[in-house]
Parts: C-alpha cells; structure tokens; sequence
DNA sequence: CCTTGTGAAAACTTTCACAGCT
DNA sequence: AGCTGTGAAAGTTTTCACAAGG
C-alpha cells in the first residue's frame, strides 16, 4: 500500500471505479468469488492489467481462486475514500443539478448533498428531493460552518470562474465541473475534475468517423 | 492527414476537444492568431504536446506566428467530425436527458436533437425546448426513417442493456450512455462511450485522498 | 526574434510469460 | 488444476532540444 507516495494515473482510478462496478453487480448475483477474467470480461480489459492494479494497491487475491467480493469492495472504497460518507454540495439547481442530486449512483458511493445552491429567487426554499435550495450568496457561509469538501458546478459555464474564484480553498479539496470553462487540475490546493458534456459527444464524432482502435 | 489508418488515442481526440474550445475563446475575444503557449496556458498542456498533436493532423501554424484561429477551427471541426449538423436522438427524457437537450454545447458543436423517447405517457406527446417527446417503442423505427446516427442514453441503468440490444446497428452508429451499465467499446459496429458521472465522483474523492499528480 | 515541426530520449503503461500458492 | 503476483519486454506517450523558417 504504497500510493500515498507513488503517482498513480487517472487512467488506473478510472479502471478501479469499473472493478467496484463489477463486483456490485456480482454480489447482486450472490457470488461470493471473482477472478481477473470474470471482471475482464465485463469491463473488456485484459486480466493481466486488472492483476497488476490489484496488486499495485496490495488486495490480494487467493492463488487458485480469485478475489473476495466482499473483502476487494471493501479494499477498493476506501482506497477511493468512498467508505464513509461525504458531504458535497451542488451550485447550479438547473436539469443537470437536479440529475446529480437524483442520481442513485451518489448514494451508493457515499456521497449525501447537504444543500444545493442557485441565484434564482424562485427556485430559493424549494426542495430537490430532500436536498435544500439555498442563496448562491450563502455558498462560502455554509460551506465553512459544515465543513463541506466537495462542490459539483452545475452553473451556466460563464458563471462558473467567479465561484470557483470565491471559493475558499481551506474548505472545498475537489470540484466536479460540468461546465465547458477548463480549470486547472490542482488550483489552490483543490482537486478540480473537468467534465463537458458536449466535449464528449465531439469525442464520439471522431470516433465514429475514424473508427478509434 | 494519415489519421484514417493509425491508431489516435482517445487522449489526443479528448485534448482537440480542449484546443477547440481554447479556439473559440480567442476568436470571441477577437484574436486571429494563437501559438501552442498560448494554448497551453489555458488547457494546462505542454506547448510541445499541443504542437505534436496538431502536427499530427497536418495542422499547419505558420513559424514565428503561430496557428490561424479560422484556420485551425475549421481544420479541428472537420477532423472531429463536427463540421456539419449530426441528427442525434435522446433516450430518456429525464433531468439529465432534459439537460442534454438544454445542453448550449450541442448547439455549437452542430449536433441537433431530433427527438426525444420515453416509456412515460405522462411525457409522451410533450416538448422539451423545440424537441418532442416520442414512444420509446418508436425507437427503432423513427432511426430507420431518419437517418440517425447517434444515441444520447439516460434512461435508468437497467433499462439500458435491452435498449441497446434491440437497437439495429445499420444505422445507429455511434451511443453515449450515460447509465452505470459499462458497454464494450465496440459492438455490432456502434462506437460505444460510457460516461458514468457517480463514477467521475468517486475518481475526485480519490484525488483529493490521495494528491493525484 | 519568435514560434513551429520533429527526431531522439525519457517516462510511463500495458502485455507477456511463468514462478508461486492454494 | 487454476488463478494470482511479478519481473522483464514490448509498446505507447510525453518531453526535450534544436533545426527550420517566417
């Protein structure tokens, strides 16, 4: 378990967040053992690769076996810092925003939005869900006093350089973008992850076009 | 221009995406020329990787200048495929289906909705924006008579695997799912991009655990 | 003088092949 | 027998350094 100094690629993480996919669906299924070739096969890597990110991470497997479904789920969400739960909160209550807070995915990943929060006073004191609407102007006070790590920006992109701008880094380590501005990775010492939409649609354009390998 | 027959991977067409955008900034503020440093300094890339890849696609800047903003827009478009409008279809006329549509970045991108499908009669018949709200068991038909190429996919997660499957490959070219089901690559033809955005939080919180490099 | 284009070097990632356990 | 763990090899990507050219 020696990442904490070693530099790991984003393309490993993304690949651990695919195993931890296949092992929920095959606890789903009741199984208790997985090897290297059941999850190539869901995920369509070599079981070669799955092996050395394994082992890379110190899980280890049994010889003859496979890996334990529930001691690998258990290794890999806290690897991930998803084993216990956080609070993120969303700025942006628009249909992209209030997908976010609807999606199952976050709870299963342990993540809970403590409020979100828009500059519509329409939209202010409603609800998403259970999830609070708050004013845009309240972000930074509530952010300092619970202690919020986490904001997913769901604003219109124009919006989005002045509240990252505002943020208090002290507090807020990592930002999901979804809007089309490109942050840096590390600014100030927050962790930004940059998502566009419409960038991903251009990448499966090329690709249909060019036949990607 | 040999970029039919070698292999590009997916992080070069994912950076073209970025210089694109690092484009149309420029051109609004009414700059006609760019140089890779320039680029670099807002994308976070090294200028030498951006001269590569654009060297890579014939991109011709001019020495001691740089690249034509016009110029290498239109170069980026036609490569990515985006140089004319796309007829697109939506699955899953939800919030995140509803954001996609609303989604400004489409527009620019020359993608067109031009339907949208839902197994809720509730939605069925209705609007959203300009583009209606159809039977999902028209699917199939509406993409025969239409022509349509691409499939934006946010319906829930299990519904996923049976849409796909009945889909008839001949004409659906290209899918971006945005469910936690993860599609191979490549099937039947279809270029598949899987885009779980539970998946994307999980790979933040191990940033921010960890200091990604 | 400035910035592109590019071969060569360095760094990184994936794959292979097989030793090591159960 | 079967599957993991791993060092070494192959393959890929990024970076460097500098020649070429406006």
């Amino acid at each position: 378990m020696d990442f904490y100094s070693s530099n790991i690629s984003e393309a490993v993480i993304r690949r651990l967040t695919n195993y931890l996919h296949c092992l929920r669906l095959s606890r789903k299924k009741g199984r208790t053992l997985l090897t290297s070739s059941d999850i190539s096969g869901t995920c369509g890597l070599k079981p070669s690769t799955i092996r050395k990110d394994l082992a890379q991470f110190g899980a280890y497997g049994v010889r003859g076996q496979g890996y334990d479904i529930e001691e690998l789920t258990k290794h890999l969400n806290k690897i991930l810092g998803i084993d216990r739960k956080k609070d993120v909160v969303l700025v942006g209550a628009g249909n992209l925003g209030t997908a976010m807070i609807k999606h199952p995915g976050f709870m299963r990943a342990n993540f809970r939005f403590a409020a979100a929060f828009d500059n519509d006073p329409g939209k202010i004191g409603t609800l998403i869900g259970d999830t609070e609407i708050l004013d845009v102007r309240d972000l930074n006070a509530f952010i300092k006093k619970k202690h919020i790590g986490i904001m997913v920006l769901t604003v219109p992109s124009p919006e989005a350089a002045a509240i990252v701008d505002d943020l208090d880094p002290a507090h807020v380590r990592g930002i999901l973008n979804f809007t089309s501005e490109i942050f840096p990775r590390k600014k100030h010492g927050m962790y930004i992850h940059n998502i566009d939409l419409a960038r991903e649609l251009e990448i499966i354009s090329f690709c249909m076009k060019h036949c990607l390998s």
